[in-house]
DNA sequence: TTGATTAAGTCAAATAAATTGAATTGTCAA
DNA sequence: TTGACAATTCAATTTATTTGACTTAATCAA
């Protein structure tokens, strides 16, 4: 639980490691550039920029890439991210299973892993993730001091706030501090978030949001989660629970209703009436054969998500919005395509370059890759706020 | 227009503007404060706060308090703001009239002034602040030099979007790029932003949202607009948009409705079936007498703010909503007092130590002083992207 | 009263990391 | 072939911080 964000002064050491992580940054962002280039792009010296690189260079974090000609003067000898010189671990923690992914430094996934959830308590949980990164990184040969960190998706909100008491919502959780436990068992570098935030920063590393840094990302899980960016940086409220999409009220059949129940997985159940939550697979083949009654909801989803979008854009004023998570893409393409994109927004403008809603290049995977992402992007970014 | 926020390195200077930004920021949120303290709060040493200390002192910024005793050890000299060590200069614009404001380091009002405008093509504008300031200046005795900045606070939204062509929009602006034309007119520090950020800030320099780092403010001015605060920074979108909650869609009678049309002044005015805008004095009127159309008013905009108020604290998660504005005291209380705060939010929580949405403490002025109040946020507050 | 303890603040030297300026190297264009 | 140009490196300088020793003043306890 947060709140504090307490404003720290910078000495050499803080700036320094600013510059190490805006180097990285760059190069990731930018792919490859010359070392003149990265200190033109950060505002700094050549000869800071250089420093900085050979340092990254002797950790094995960048690598040459070549040279580049590029019109008079001495050809720039180019330096990228080295995929292998750190590891991100990633996980995500759900009521009955845990996901488990490691990505290399450029986003690649090196493996990932499903692994049953029996005991949910907090003690349980936390050692079982320990030896979950440790079989990993083990199988993967990958050492434990590549790891940059590890990056832990949960349901959420945090905390004792009106919507505890979910089904989605892990038991015996509520009035845990869950950062400080994972912190104290991990070790190392600990991003904590929930499924939306982390699936927004996977687009943002290796997906539709690059280079892009304000929008916002509608992650489907049971419910309806969100993920808001602002300035490159995660906007995720006094006690981290910003982006409880799905309790914002829509207008429904007899009056607002929570866009939950019109718009997620769970409400593709209630409406068709069935028993069970309706996995992707069974999702897909409804869609396939057109069946009515899921035809029916999505056209009722369509214009709930409009809804939504007419007050995310009005409030948030992104550069686009993203759809992903569990739910299959041709019903995130169908839902895209149906949905009324309301003209009273700021955002409908002609000098906006790309489309207001777009489905997301992630796949299922999108949250437990998020997690790891959590981390790289840490690394990506300087602290603003610490 | 911004889009690109560029990250920028380190080095000394930079790092030096930062710790005296920080210092002042210090200075100002905890009033008094000795050397050490305020080299444990940022996390410096003593010595380099007693440098910065030394630094501020000499150019004015702050003064010495007397010394405070608090147990054992040497007593620490007291330092804080010295209010006529510089000063802010606030200017609001509207389509007819220009408001004016000079503040003092510490918020206090030094002067304010309206005047009618005639002519608001840029060129005119611009050239027509410039004079106002130095008037300003020369009838309060304050050297130019002892500018920190210029706050100016215009109609939102800004761009060709598609909520232009309102009456409260400044005409032949839609296409300037209103701010390199402000900074080539006027030099130095200039801010530009809406009337709902600058009345947010005016709230957390001087008003209830002292120390709070994560909060939105619902700003009436004829429309509905909305500041966001999130990690004591606005957030102001793609476009510098964000916050354009009088567009979002609220449940009507017939069907969604954008909430301005049920919760504003304009709309007041469209329910009562007045011709002219009413002022504040009007309604103050009508509200003590008990005006039946504005009770009645009254009831179904307390509901949508009811709306209002879960899609923003399931979005932002905020630790609390401000109302403020032009909007009379009594109207704003009975609103809160008939307001049905929604049990399915993420803000009603146990552990919540602020009310939930509460009446601001600044006036009608908000937005001109909330104008001045942005130079004064950007100088207490270490830049962090730039 | 006295001496130990604690904390604030200063001074001077050391340190980290940036900048500056000159020298070097490869490419392009005249 | 030669000069302009840009990338890079080397060495020296500058900035701003940290470190460690020291001084000062208040409290606490014998």
């Amino acid at each position: 639980m947060k709140i504090d964000t307490q404003i720290r002064g910078s000495n050499p050491l803080r700036s320094r490691n600013r510059n190490r992580q805006a180097v990285l940054g760059s190069l990731q962002a930018a792919g490859t550039m010359g070392r003149a280039e990265i200190g033109r792009s950060l505002g700094l010296t050549t000869q800071a920029a250089s420093n900085i690189i050979a340092e990254l260079l002797a950790d094995g974090l960048i690598e040459e890439k070549g040279a580049r000609v590029s019109g008079r003067g001495l050809p720039a000898v180019q330096y990228g991210l080295n995929p292998k010189g750190a590891y991100a671990f990633g996980v995500e923690i759900r009521p009955d299973a845990i996901f488990t992914a490691l990505l290399d430094l450029s986003g690649t996934r090196i493996a990932t892993e499903r692994t049953n959830l029996r005991d949910n308590t907090p003690e349980a949980v936390s050692t079982h993730v320990l030896r979950l990164r440790d079989a990993m990184l083990a199988s993967s040969s990958v050492s434990m001091n590549a790891i940059l960190g590890t990056g832990i998706v949960m349901p959420g909100p945090f905390g004792d706030t009106g919507l505890s008491g979910r089904s989605s919502d892990l038991q015996g959780w509520e009035n845990v501090d869950a950062l400080p436990l994972f912190k104290e068992t991990l070790g190392g570098v600990v991003e904590l978030s929930n499924d939306a935030n982390a699936a927004a920063l996977s687009e943002n590393l290796t997906g539709l949001a690059q280079g892009i840094s304000c929008y916002a990302y509608i992650y489907f899980g049971r419910g309806l989660g969100l993920g808001i960016v602002q300035d490159g940086r995660l906007v995720s409220g006094a006690f981290g629970n910003a982006g409880e999409v799905g309790h914002i009220p829509v207008h429904g059949p007899g009056g607002p209703v929570p866009l939950e129940s019109l718009l997620s997985r769970d409400s593709i159940q209630a409406f068709i009436g069935c028993d069970e939550p309706l996995d992707l697979d069974q999702l897909s083949e409804l869609f396939s054969a057109r069946d009515p009654r899921l035809i029916d909801w999505l056209d009722r989803a369509a214009k709930a998500l409009g809804h939504a979008v007419l007050t995310l854009e009005n409030l948030l004023d992104p550069q686009t919005i993203i759809l992903g998570g569990a739910m299959p893409p041709e019903l995130i393409d169908h839902l895209i395509s149906k949905c009324p994109l309301p003209a009273g927004s700021v955002a409908n403008r002609n000098d906006n370059l790309l489309p207001r809603l777009q489905r997301g290049a992630c796949g299922r995977l999108t949250a437990t890759l998020g997690a790891a992402s959590l981390v790289l992007h840490s690394a990506f970014t300087p602290i603003t706020v610490s």
